[in-house]
DNA sequence: TTTTAATATATCGCGCACGATATAGTTGCG
DNA sequence: CGCAACTATATCGTGCGCGATATATTAAAA
């Protein structure tokens, strides 16, 4: 009830909202896609959807299991979101010759054409933004920094 | 395939993973999310319901409008999401008298008593990071300079 | 060479997120 | 007053995320 810190405990004052950093990284990851969306939306593609196409760009042809990596998403995200890339014909899947048990994700034609569409999205959204390239900047290195460490503590 | 910038368009460089801003955010946003998750899962709450009920332990009773604003959901989300914390006890609603399009959200004994229970959560999800708290305090202090602008991009 | 463990992918179920739409209730304007 | 604009909530459909589990293939151990 009150924001007065002389009459809230310490403990429960670091349940209010804008005390917690939780809520704003939430909420800016959300905010962050939404943004993408309107540009992705034409191009017939999700938020998620725009992520593995560039871990795609970059190493297509690879394994699920690659982009999984990357991507930190597993194969009960991967599987049903590849399918939807594969109806709009943009990727492709193989299960590999040598090693049965891996499916391996290609690009078509129309895959790689998506990346020349793409290509102005990020500065189109930085200015759309309006915040500073060196704010925009620090952040990615805090969240590089930090990212690493969240992938340790998940998996103790 | 080349991570040589020399050989990469520097607008195709921009759409390399690790030259983006976007995926660092969403990637440690779940991740946190997940942390959470191990100790919020034993008292009955995920994530989202965890956010609002910090809400309302400071703010209830309070409409859904209300909860809506500060968790920045929309009620296609919170309805449902009130409704599995009224099933679990923690919460009643009840269509407000003098406005009848308002209903109003309270907590019930379970819901205040929760707070207690939760009061441990951040600083042990904090030690169990292992970062330095100066790390994440000036990561909040970014996100909290983004996110209005943020709020405004999306609106318009 | 069996047997066992590890690996890669798929499936299921639940709970968000969110665009789009619908429906009451309220307010304001002519 | 009557009617249009606004507000608060609810519903529907689609696509994530992810814990849990299943299956097939390969590698390692006995």
């Amino acid at each position: 009830m009150s924001t007065d810190l002389s009459a809230t405990p310490p403990k429960l004052a670091q349940l209010q909202l804008e005390n917690q950093l939780c809520f704003p990284l939430y909420a800016s990851s959300r905010l962050i896609t939404r943004l993408y969306q309107t540009y992705l939306t034409p191009l017939g593609l999700t938020y998620p959807q725009y992520i593995v196409m560039m871990i795609l760009w970059e190493h297509a042809p690879c394994s699920i299991k690659v982009v999984g990596d990357k991507a930190l998403l597993n194969t009960n995200t991967l599987t049903p979101l590849l399918k939807r890339l594969e109806q709009q014909g943009f990727i492709h899947r193989q299960r590999a010759g040598q090693d049965e048990r891996m499916v391996l994700v290609y690009l078509s034609e129309a895959g790689v054409a998506l990346q020349d569409a793409c290509s102005e999205i990020p500065e189109k959204l930085a200015a759309k933004l309006g915040v500073s390239r060196d704010s925009l900047l620090s952040l990615k290195t805090l969240l590089d920094e930090i990212l690493p460490a969240l992938c340790l503590a998940v998996e103790t």
